[in-house]
DNA sequence: ACGTTTTCCTGAGCGC
DNA sequence: TGCGCTCAGGAAAACG
């Protein structure tokens, strides 16, 4: 299950090992792996055919190489996806879904590995109306907390307007990209804060705090190198990270919390779980419809 | 227009 | 041994 850390060494792996490097061929061995390129499989391979990858670039968890003459490749790596570089002739991945070769064949060739197919490459135009240089298909999800130009105001802005809870937010690619299950409850742990708290509640030194527990438990995934929670994850050169040791609050449910002792919990959330301490990070209180008599 | 729910997919892990 | 069930996850479509 990559995140933004694991993605963002994906893109350092692809930008070594793929930029600058011209495509001979495409093949598509699965179909769902481009659904999201609706011309379909053979136009995705015909038209990567002769192509000069530029520089890789990420917003949140998405990827993209840009092509000589305006496209670029869009690549999301969904639960269980995998670039990896691997030397021609070497034995196809049992879930290998697409392959690309390049005219130096000696460099390898760039395959797109994926149990689960949730992800999948595409080819889009750039988005006219944006100052960067950004797929149309992207312009809707909003930077990731990483990126220099994420706009905090901004941000806390749309927290005091909405009537949602927290970690709804955090997981909203409009407000805030690249912040997924695991990370949203180790932020939100450090912050000491609910995961179903309003989010209109948040004064600004708690939504700039907030924002730089997301940044630190992303810059420690990183600092290891990439991370991920199982070996579906393997970065471009195929080696699998691991974060596991350094979670505090996912996956922990009845062990103690590393701050108070208390067993943490989990929580049924939108079809999947939240985990935090009930007593570092008590429960709002329900907000009172109406007074009752 | 907005917030919420469902959907996509496969394999690991579990109870029986 | 194997069947059927649950769970995992991001993001977009569908729904209210």
């Amino acid at each position: 299950m990559p995140e933004l850390p694991e993605v963002e060494v994906v893109r350092r792996g692809l930008e070594r090992w793929a930029g600058g490097r011209t495509v001979a061929g495409a093949q598509v061995l699965h179909p769902r792996a481009v659904r999201r390129h609706v011309a379909g499989a053979a136009d995705f391979e015909a038209r990567l055919r002769g192509r000069r990858f530029g520089p890789a670039r990420r917003r949140g968890k998405y990827l993209w190489l840009p092509l000589d003459g305006g496209d670029s490749l869009v690549a999301h790596l969904g639960m269980s996806g995998q670039l990896r570089i691997q030397p021609a002739g070497t034995a196809d991945e049992k879930h290998l879904r697409v392959r690309i070769t390049f005219e130096d064949p000696a460099a390898g060739e760039l395959r797109f590995v994926d149990q689960r197919t949730f992800g999948g490459l595409s080819l889009h135009p750039d988005a006219a109306d944006t100052d960067c240089a950004i797929p149309d298909v992207l312009a809707h999800i909003a930077r990731d907390p990483l990126d220099p130009a994420f706009d905090e105001a901004a941000f806390h802005a749309a927290l005091r307007r909405s009537r949602t809870t927290l970690k709804r937010a955090l997981l909203d690619q409009s407000l805030i990209s690249g912040v997924g299950n695991i990370y949203a409850d180790e932020a939100l742990w450090r912050a000491k804060l609910h995961y179903e708290r309003p989010t209109a509640t948040l004064n600004r030194p708690r939504t700039l705090e907030l924002l730089g527990h997301i940044r630190d438990v992303m810059h420690a995934a990183l600092a290891e190198g990439g991370t991920s929670f199982d070996s579906l994850y393997v970065n471009v050169n195929g080696e699998s990270g691991y974060f596991g040791r350094s979670l505090d609050a996912y996956g922990r449910e009845d062990e103690p919390c590393r701050r108070c002792g208390t067993p943490m919990r989990r929580r049924p959330w939108m079809n999947r779980s939240s985990y935090y301490c009930p007593r570092c990070q008590p429960p709002p209180r329900p907000r009172r419809q109406k007074p009752k008599k």
